[in-house]
DNA sequence: CCAAAACTCTAAAGCAGGTTTAGAGTTTTT
DNA sequence: AAAAACTCTAAACCTGCTTTAGAGTTTTGG
């Protein structure tokens, strides 16, 4: 163990570091070699030399950046470390937060996908018990049964700014649906009510938050958005004929969303449902 | 609500997004305009394509690439972005470990730093209960009291690797230290045993880790590396003078380092102490 | 001592997923 | 018709590196 030169490989080799991340370091002058040859332009570095660079590589682990970590050694100053890091603290629950988030979309899309490949039949009638939801919603200001698609989209890009303003996580913004009201249903007249995003149990709760409460529904499995009136039309037929009472509003729920087939055509899976109740 | 082309500045506006981030999708033919100006090369889309960016933008918060969403888009298989989450659940957990652990460490450092601002001065011996702690230990192949600072890098650099080696997070590479047995340090001769860095209490058990127990440690402050000698010797003649028995092996604690000052020596402060019992 | 192997040099480009800018042309509004 | 607002392309910039090309330097082995 003599006091000698480290060459860049050597270097690079006890800290575990990539000669071209060394030489990066040198010209962005985070660590200089204690030594160049001024001939050969070879770098030359010291063991000493390791504590900055133990340094470096503790405040990378900690998530700062290549230029706050300059400043640090530069500056010396350790009051402005301890600031990066409480900056840095709230940045990573953040990102915790959000990669929580993440990770639960992730699960539902590809429960939501499983869902799709085991799904009944188009034009299955079921008599489900659904658990309770809850539901960012925001009444539609156009019936777009009446209007078409433009309408729909519309309305779907006002419920999404407003998740958007209300600082709501975006990620939610799948699984749409869409209410009308009991009587609407009843008299075979589609009116649009409600447009929304289902969300978790542990939603912020705001004023566009609601409950829907778990029970037996009756459903209508559908693909295509375009079918939506003929198969509410059979739903409701089928309540009269086998006489359940509707026992609330009518929901259509989007199971699964694959816009992936079509350039233009939402690809859906959708669920017709009502709550109806046994006397 | 007529059937009209957007601008890309109003089809940005209603999606959340930027006109050069369209124009980056169009280039890389993740969405392409419904139409385009031949003369003005004018780009123009329709509302009914909100359909595929909602899908890219959702599934861009679901942390997928922009190649891996093309990819998806152009093949329209359910069964590629099931594969493609599954594999991105997974990453997104270990990213939250990763971020736990960072997470640690930013407040240990935090900590430290509070610390070293209220450090008493350099000399003062104290009497403190210590917590039981976790380390992570090699032993020294070589005496560094003996051979300089050169060995005792290099001693570390052997810890550093084993805790890579191991595969073990290189984020507790920090708050290292050195124990020296109770006998070399009764004998007032300088004899590295073992050089260390401490650990979570939840820390993953391997052959190098263990508990030092709690207890009251007799401790001296100092803030450089090489006064050790010096400042082992008086908390061995304290000790002596005031009758404690030395019921354990000495350690060299670093409470915190900031090689910040300086570019080669370890700016340190430094905490020695032995556990004592009192009859 | 010389050739081959191993290493190092600089400069530039590439990655992701955009953002920014410059300079020119096109629509829309007044 | 002029001004304001918008859009176009092409290229540069951002972070934190990695990769590559092509040339030069040290070390090793015989």
């Amino acid at each position: 163990m003599k006091n000698e030169l480290l060459s860049i490989g050597e270097m690079a080799k006890i800290n575990n570091i990539s000669v071209s991340t060394l030489r990066l370091y040198d010209e962005i002058g985070l660590i200089k070699p204690c030594y160049t040859d001024e001939e050969s332009r070879y770098r030359y570095y010291n063991i000493r030399q390791n504590a900055r660079l133990d340094m470096i590589q503790y405040m990378k682990a900690l998530g700062m950046e290549l230029k706050e970590i300059k400043e640090v050694l530069e500056s010396g100053d350790t009051k402005l470390i301890e600031s990066i890091l409480i900056r840095r603290k709230k940045q990573v629950k953040e990102q915790m937060a959000g990669l929580n988030l993440q990770l639960a979309a992730i699960s539902r899309t590809i429960e939501s996908l499983e869902r799709y490949r085991k799904s009944p039949t188009i034009g299955t009638i079921t008599i489900e018990y659904i658990p309770h939801r809850k539901i960012y919603s925001l009444p539609t200001t156009l019936n777009f049964y009446e209007y078409g698609i433009e309408v729909y989209e519309n309305e779907l890009k006002k419920l999404k700014n407003s998740l958007i303003k209300h600082n709501l996580p975006q990620i939610y913004y799948c699984n749409a649906g869409s209410t009308m009201k009991k009587e609407s249903f009843l008299e075979g007249k589609l009116e649009s009510d409600e447009i929304f995003v289902l969300v978790d149990d542990d939603f912020p709760g705001t004023d566009n938050v609601k409950r829907i409460e778990s029970g037996m529904y009756v459903c209508i499995y559908l693909d295509n958005f375009d079918d939506e009136p003929e198969y509410a039309k059979r739903l409701l037929e089928y309540c009269e004929e086998n006489n359940y009472k509707v026992a609330g509003d009518y929901i259509c729920e989007v199971l699964t969303e694959f816009s992936v087939f079509d350039d233009e055509k939402r690809g859906m899976f959708l669920r017709l449902q009502v709550p109806v109740s046994f006397r």
